[in-house]
DNA sequence: CCAGTCGCTGCAAACGATTGCGGCAGACCG
DNA sequence: CGGTCTGCCGCAATCGTTTGCAGCGACTGG
């Protein structure tokens, strides 16, 4: 095939790709011929010889001479050769939110080990929260011929773009969201139950006037938690007012902006609130503190995510913990049996969130 | 070539891949090919019309049939089978040490921005700060062709490595921390000046006895810290004491065992005290609460990083900030030119970190 | 001694896109 | 009218790996 031993990159032909000058900067790759030639084989043969799988179809004594040449050669398999041939590339795209939310990357962590443990390399895209981004990224990654994905920004609007995943009949699990309307495996919190520990916990230490500052409402899992904090609110007869969050994702600033809205309001202020996001709640504090309102004195706060060091703020936020590792563990665990064998009906799960009690309410 | 007009790919043949039941589950793409044949050309002419450098090569009719019969047959290119041939995968990797850290999120976003913006693809790593694990990975990335590597995760033992990468002719950039005896394009925080302003800052308070909890030894960004800080105090004529932190990295499990072994020394307590990390200084106000000892009272304290939300912990941590977006941008930003363009030598740059006063300090 | 089997290896066709080369019109020039 | 050039397009090789098929000895059973 090639006339000489080694094989050149275009790029690298015409002088590219070398940050450095030590050499001229050729890019060369040991290919299977090259391994086959020094073994005095067929390049059919190394590659048997090389893959577990196909191993035992080569003579014992053949195998450990090819496989002594590689690791001589420094051989590598080509995954993208491979994956052009096999059409799978062993990758998983893992679709997040938001980077810098400290919960996402505990998330990833549990999935990476997983995938990694199964030989697969996820391939971590950022949605920043952005719709149009998500649309472009699905294209993208499509493109790149991904093996599954693993989403966790899914959204209310997304139905579509999942299903046209579907329709090209790569597996999709869905992580942390779901999204109603389409039937997919999810494993995700129990939202509503993290709602009703919020309100249980409100009602318990007497509060019979709250409030709910609302995340983004074409989250689902905010409107589960919605849901379950009015339910049990209303089931208690207690009265509850709730502003709504327009922002793509809980912010800090859109904490603060619905607590000077509900500070503005004629109302009296309600002793308990309920805040969906952590963050949320950070904004929120700073808007009461502006008016001289200390938190555990003048109302109550609960916060969602149980961010990290947020026992270290003052006060100590009280906030619902959710088990992101272990969550992220389990989609991946399930990814990679589906990716396997088709047969088992991929199960959805709901991990229950914990109530972390501290000082931010009383 | 194909029988068909649809491809089939081999485990969809064998029934797999697909996780719901709706169809039966043919995974199928669209290739040059099938385009071609749609629309009565060749599918090497199909290929040039697409691709946006060769397009003025096929008449502007033919191009606008082409592109118009592609897009309603949803044709994508195959990035794998594209990357083969071209030796070009438009994947950068992106190998960083921990996700959790959530300057590591500002820093990634700085870079995905910038790299999608020219095409290119992060691909996304974390060694989780375990030398083993960079090894590993660097092999298993290097198999899947990336095009070129940042490396925000390297230490003082990992030159050996970077010049492994660096033979295979595959541009190499650092971020965050340079690795030094290698020469490499490095976009790195001025450490030596960080350390140099925490000094200032404890100096200018009147501080004459002070501490330095330091972080890893192999970090080289902590070794500059640790000699900006230590010859200030020095130049002042003030004393200091040096504890080391043996851990892969810095927690607030480190900080609470340093802050220990420094209060069970009979030295007098240092009055101003210097933590490599934020999360150090967590660990370190921790054990000196459980002594009784106050921090603004007692004793100051600096952090480094300038964690988010850290301005509402107990007390507000004075610290070191670093501008993560702006460096990780420009890192991806040369990265870039080096891929397009060989010859303009590419610089490194140092970033100056401000000194964010807070009340841990005083 | 021959048919059948088994273990091993080579052959060559894929996978889908890219690209140098050459062909074939039609235009244009002399 | 012959020759050259230009614009457009098809041909086929190629990237590196995988894999069905066939060949080829050696061995076994009848």
């Amino acid at each position: 095939m090639g006339s000489g031993g080694k094989t050149v990159w275009p790029h690298a032909a015409q002088g590219r790709g070398v940050s450095g000058r030590e050499r001229p900067g050729e890019r060369t790759i040991v290919t299977l011929e090259d391994v086959a030639r020094a073994a005095g084989v067929h390049y059919s043969t190394v590659s048997r010889a090389l893959d577990p799988d196909t191993a035992r179809q080569v003579n014992v004594v053949t195998r450990k001479r090819v496989a002594a040449v590689a690791k001589r050669m420094g051989y590598q398999k080509d995954m993208v050769a491979s994956g052009l041939k096999r059409g799978r590339t062993h990758t998983v795209a893992v679709v997040v939110g938001d980077l810098g939310n400290p919960n996402t990357a505990r998330l990833l962590r549990g999935i990476s080990n997983r995938l990694e443990a199964a030989g697969l390399m996820p391939l971590i895209v950022e949605t920043q929260n952005d719709p149009a981004r998500l649309e472009r990224i699905v294209s993208h990654l499509l493109s790149r011929r991904v093996d599954a994905f693993i989403l966790t920004a899914a959204r209310l609007g997304d139905g579509p773009k999942l299903r046209r995943i579907h329709r090209h009949g790569i597996p999709v699990v869905l992580a942390v969201q779901s999204v109603p309307g389409i039937r997919l495996p999810a494993f995700t919190n129990d939202d509503i139950l993290g709602g009703s520990l919020a309100a249980q916990h409100l009602l318990a230490l007497g509060h019979r006037r709250v409030a709910q500052l609302r995340g983004p409402a074409d989250i689902y899992s905010c409107l589960q938690r919605a849901q379950g904090f009015s339910q049990t609110i209303a089931a208690a007869g207690a009265t509850e007012v709730v502003l709504q969050s327009t922002a793509p994702m809980g912010t800090a600033e859109e904490g603060y902006r619905l607590m000077t809205e509900l500070l503005d309001s004629k109302r009296p202020l309600p002793t308990g609130i309920f805040a969906h996001h952590d963050l949320i709640a950070f904004g929120a504090l700073s808007a009461a503190e502006e008016r001289g309102l200390v938190c555990p004195r003048d109302f109550s706060m609960v916060g969602y995510n149980d961010l990290p060091n947020v026992e270290r703020m003052v006060p100590p936020l009280t906030s619902i913990r959710l088990p992101r590792e272990e969550l992220g563990g389990l989609a991946a665990e399930v990814m990679v049996k589906m990716l396997s064998s088709a047969d088992r009906p991929p199960a959805s799960r709901k991990f229950a969130p914990t109530l972390m009690v501290r000082q931010s309410t009383g």
